[in-house]
DNA sequence: TCCCCACATGTAATCGTTTTCATGGGACGT
DNA sequence: ACGTCCCATGAAAACGATTACATGTGGGGA
C-alpha cells in the first residue's frame, strides 16, 4: 500500500508538508500543494484512516446497536441514522442484537474496542453489562427508542401513551370490549410503557384486562402468532388484539388467517409501528405510528453534540394513531397520516 | 484511556509479555498470565483495535455495500452476512447506497480507507469508479447479487432464469396473455437478466411483449406505482403485471388499489423476491424466491477464502417460483382461507 | 562438569499518520 | 541597515499495539 511517505518522496517534500497539504492546513504554498496533489493522483494514494485515528483519537465513526435488523421499524431508524450521520461527516457501524443481550454485549464491546466516537443503542433489555459500562464510561452514548432506566445517557424516544389512549378510545367507540394485548419483553422500556399505557387507558373506560388477555411476546413474529393462537383457544376469545409492535402483528395475522377468520369482522387487530406494508395487508391495519426517521436524526444530532462536549437533554417525540380498517369501519376519517411531529417535548 | 502500558505497569511486566499473554502466545508463564488478567480486570483495560490494526494490517472487519436498506431482500441478505461473518470472527460495516452510484462510491471509498479486510458489494450500476477500482485493487472483493461484468472479482448470485420460465409457464397455464413487466435499471445485471429471461420465456410461448408493456423501474416502490399507472391507462391494459422486485410490486399494488381494481380478478400480479409480507397482502403474492440467506453465507465464505489467499470461484444458486393467489387460482388449492373479500365492495 | 537449547521475558523497531518544535528566509516597519 | 515577525518547511515525537531479536536462566544429555 502506498503511504504518505511515498507521496513525500515523489513530491520531494516532507511527510509533514504532505499531511498539511492534504488536511487543508493554511500555511502550505500553492506550489507544494499542487505537487502533493499530483503525486497523490499518480500514485493512487489513499490515506490510512487507521493510522490517522490512532494519532488523533477520533475515528469519525459512530456505532448503532439495534435490536433486530429484520424489523422494518429498525431498518427505517438505521437508515435515517446513517443519513444524518453522513451529513455530519460520520460513518456508521451497525450491530444487530437480534433481541439477545449476549449479542448486544458482543457488539457494544466490539464497537468500544474499535474506538468509535460515540454509540447509539437501543438496548434489548437491561441485562447487557457492557451497555451499562459503556453508558458509564468515557465514550458518549445516546439511547434511542429504548433505554435503561438509571443509566447515565440521554434518551431519544417516542412517547406512545397518548396514542395508545387514542387507540383505546377508537376501539371503545367501535364497540370493542374484549381487548387482548400482546406485549413486548417486560425487560424493555417500550414493552413496559405500552402495556402500562394500555392498561391505564382500558381502565379509564372501565374495560377489564383479564390475565388471559395478556400475551407475552418478544417483539418478533413467532411470539405474536403463538399468543394469538392462545387467545383464540380461550372459551371467550377477545374481539380485538393489540400487538405492540409490527412483527407481532404480522404473527397475529398469520394465526388469524390459519383459522380462516376474517379481520375485522371476526376479530379486530391493531398494531404499533407503522410500516408501508400495513397499507397492503388484508385489511389495512390500524396502528400507532412513530416519527421514526425523525427519531434517528435527533438521536444522531444529540450524539454529535455529546461528542463535541456540549450538554444534551433527552428528547421525547409524540407517536400518533393511524386509523385504517382492521378494527372495524373508521368512525371519523381524520387521517392525520404522517408528518405530524409537531411539538417535541424536552425533559 | 487505559493502554497496554498501564497494564504492564500494574502487573510489573513488560508490554511485550502483556501482549503475548492477551493473545494466547504459548511461551507465557501461568503466573504472568494471571497477573496480566488481574491487571486487565482491575484497570478495565480494553485493547485498542485501531492500534492493533495499524500494526497487523488486519482490521477484522469486512464491508458490505448494498443498494437499499429499506428493501427487505437486502436486509435479509445483510443479516445473514453479519451472522456468518461473526461466526468467522469478522465484524461487518454496512453501507447503504440507496440505488445511487455516488453514494456507492462514497461508501466504497470510505471502507477502503478504513482498511477493511475485504469488501462485499452489490453494485447499484456499473457507474461507480471506486467499485471498479476496488475490484482491481489489492483488497479482496466479492460481488453479491449484482455484479459488474468484466470486473475481476468472484460473484455470488442467484439465477432467476429458470424460475422466470416457470412463472411464465404458470401464467400461460392460467390463460394470461397480455403480460406486462416492470424492469429494474438496465444498468444492473439483475435488471437485465430478469427482463431478458422474461422476454425469452414469453416468446417460447408465442406471447408478444409490446414496448408499451415494459415499464422501466428502479427497484424502488414509487417507480412500480408509476409504471403500473401507465399500464392501466393504456387502451388495452395488461391482464398481468410482473414486477421484478418486491418494492416495485408493492408500488404496483398501490396503483392497483388506488383504482379500486381487484387482484387477481381485474389484474394479476407477480413479483421477484419473496418476503414475509407477501403472505399477508390481499391477495398473497405469487413470486420468485431467492435463497437469500444462503447467498449471504456463501458470499462471506468466499470473501474469507479470498482474504486467506485461497482461489475462489463464482457461485450461482437457483431461485424458484412460489405460487400464491395473485395471478389466479393456485395449481393446488389446499386450504379454504379464501372467503375473505367475498362480495364486499372495496373503497 | 560442560554445552546447548528451550523457555520466559525484555528491548526496541515498526505500522502511517498528525503535530509540536525548530529553522531559515523573506517582508516590513523604522 | 537592522531587528522583528511570519510563513513555509522539515525533523522527530507521539499514538498503542505486535513482533523480531536479544538476554538470562535452568535443565538435560554427553
Amino acid at each position: 500500500m502506498v503511504s504518505i511517505k511515498d507521496v513525500a518522496g515523489a513530491s520531494g517534500l516532507s511527510v509533514a508538508t504532505v499531511s498539511r497539504a492534504l488536511n487543508g492546513h493554511p500555511s502550505v504554498s500553492d506550489g507544494a500543494r499542487e505537487r502533493v496533489l499530483a503525486a497523490v493522483e499518480s500514485l493512487g494514494y489513499r490515506p490510512n484512516v487507521v493510522a490517522r485515528s490512532l494519532r488523533t483519537d477520533r475515528t469519525g465513526t459512530i456505532g448503532l446497536v439495534i435490536s433486530d435488523v429484520l424489523n422494518p421499524y429498525f431498518t427505517e431508524l438505521a437508515r435515517s441514522v446513517e443519513e444524518e450521520a453522513r451529513a455530519l461527516g460520520y460513518s456508521v457501524i451497525i450491530g444487530n442484537a437480534d433481541e439477545r443481550s449476549d449479542l448486544e454485549d458482543h457488539h457494544v464491546r466490539g464497537l468500544l474496542e474499535r474506538r468509535i466516537d460515540g454509540l447509539l443503542v437501543s438496548p434489548a433489555d437491561g441485562r447487557s453489562p457492557m451497555t451499562l459500562e459503556a453508558a458509564a464510561g468515557p465514550t458518549p452514548v445516546v439511547f434511542v427508542d429504548r433505554w435503561i432506566p438509571g443509566a447515565d445517557a440521554p434518551v431519544v424516544r417516542a412517547d406512545g401513551r397518548r396514542a395508545i389512549r387514542d387507540l383505546v378510545d377508537h376501539l371503545h367507540a367501535l364497540g370493542r370490549r374484549r381487548i387482548a394485548v400482546i406485549t413486548g419483553p417486560a425487560a424493555t422500556t417500550t414493552g413496559r410503557e405500552r402495556i402500562d399505557a394500555f392498561r391505564e387507558a382500558l381502565s379509564a373506560h372501565g374495560i377489564p384486562l383479564p390475565e388471559d388477555y395478556i400475551g407475552r411476546g418478544d417483539f418478533q413474529a413467532e411470539s405474536g402468532r403463538l399468543a394469538t393462537e392462545r387467545f383464540l383457544d380461550l372459551p371467550e376469545p377477545p374481539d380485538t388484539v393489540f400487538a405492540t409492535d409490527n412483527l407481532m402483528a404480522l404473527g397475529a395475522l398469520d394465526a388469524i388467517a390459519a383459522r380462516g377468520l376474517r379481520v375485522p369482522d371476526d376479530i379486530g387487530l391493531a398494531a404499533f409501528d407503522d410500516i408501508p406494508w400495513f397499507t397492503h395487508t388484508d385489511p389495512p391495519i390500524t396502528t400507532i405510528a412513530q416519527p421514526t426517521a425523525e427519531l434517528g436524526r435527533v438521536a444522531v444530532r444529540a450524539l454529535a453534540a455529546l461528542i463535541a462536549g456540549e450538554p444534551v437533554a433527552s428528547t421525547v417525540l409524540p407517536a400518533h394513531l393511524v386509523v385504517r380498517r382492521s378494527c372495524g369501519e373508521a368512525a371519523t376519517p381524520p387521517q392525520t397520516d404522517r408528518a405530524a411531529t409537531g411539538g417535541a417535548a424536552r425533559e
